[in-house]
DNA sequence: GCTGAATATCTATCTACATAGATATTTGGT
DNA sequence: ACCAAATATCTATGTAGATAGATATTCAGC
């Protein structure tokens, strides 16, 4: 369900089509939340039907066209609802996690090559979630600089410090992986010289 | 398919009834990776297919039996090879920090409340991953102290250490959470002071 | 002996998501 | 004029998982 007001999220800077909002799931938003083109044309119809969102056809070069959703009134009241409702918490599914905990069934190699894996992945998220916080707070990021057109002065500030905010929750959590598997390889180093 | 690998990684303790497996479940493996028994049933009998498990009837009362499975020399074939697998890493899908990159389009009382669950939640959290992280570092944790008895004495240390290690993953990343989750109450406070 | 909780299992339906295409048009560069 | 890459969309199939039961037996306590 959450797929739908990431949609809804991204709508409310620009019109999109759905070529468009899919190719945000692989930056801005897909940080947050991830979802295939397969998922994403079918929910905007979807949200069409119910109004969230209008679908309009325009030009694509001289014999095509392309749909291009805006969200509608009901879609903010939407959007603003989700809002306001007590998000639910997803049971844990945790693979990482699970396997360190049973690391006395892997060779020792194979659990090191894990979590240097964990740390290799975090790092380089890491680095794209700092680039993306960066180029939010100076402006230099695209799709923020757009969204932050639409609307206000006044409003700028608090539009750009919560998706920094929302960032840095992401670079916070990611360097806590980092620290727990540098502790892990710690630990195998331990007992391994036993 | 983890939970396949949730499943050989209990039977590697004792056997189980697929209803032992499910409580399971609601507290030790359940705390990285958690499934409802109408999936554990259908994969037990699927991994006693492929031979992983191997299930036997046991009287249940005068009138009845459950089958217990075991896991068998194919199984824990099986359960090394995954050990020795790279994991992949599932696509991002996180709707707190979604909802804090959007929270102008809250009230801020609702973004406050947001993050307040977001602390509780984790609060609750930390307390019971504390709880079984002590519990097995003492042996006064059960299904641990039947694992570890199942294995030469030289081994309980590192079996031990591995399950503690796993939890000090989970608390430490729950704390990253609510240092983040504190962060954007500051936040808010400073945005509505304006 | 009765009753309610726990044990043990199975099913059925629905949605989300992963994966892997197919198809057609446009645009930018040689 | 041609070709590759990008744009724009749609479909189909499969699995994982959420949700909500149905059913029968056993066990513990009154």
């Amino acid at each position: 369900m959450s797929l739908r007001y990431a949609l809804l999220a991204l709508l409310t800077a620009e019109p999109l089509t759905g070529y468009d909002a899919a190719k945000r799931f692989g930056g801005s938003v897909g940080h947050v939340w991830h979802a295939p083109d397969s998922q994403i044309y079918p929910e905007l119809r979807r949200m069409e039907r119910e109004g969230l969102v209008e679908g309009e056809q325009v030009r694509w070069g001289p014999n095509s066209t392309k749909t291009r959703y805006s969200i509608t009134e009901a879609g903010i009241r939407a959007f603003r609802d989700w809002m306001a409702t007590p998000l639910d918490y997803a049971p844990v599914r945790d693979a990482v996690h699970m396997r360190a905990a049973y690391f006395e069934w892997a060779d020792p190699d194979s659990a090191r090559e894990c979590l240097r894996r964990h740390i290799d992945h975090y790092t380089d998220q890491i680095a794209q979630w700092t680039a993306v916080r960066d180029a939010i707070l100076d402006l230099s990021n695209d799709t923020i600089a757009t969204r932050v057109r639409k609307y206000p002065a006044e409003d700028h500030e608090r539009i750009i410090a919560f998706k920094a905010f929302a960032y840095d929750g992401l670079i916070g959590r990611g360097e806590a992986e980092i620290t727990w598997a540098r502790q892990g390889l710690d630990l195998l180093d331990k007992l391994s010289s036993v």
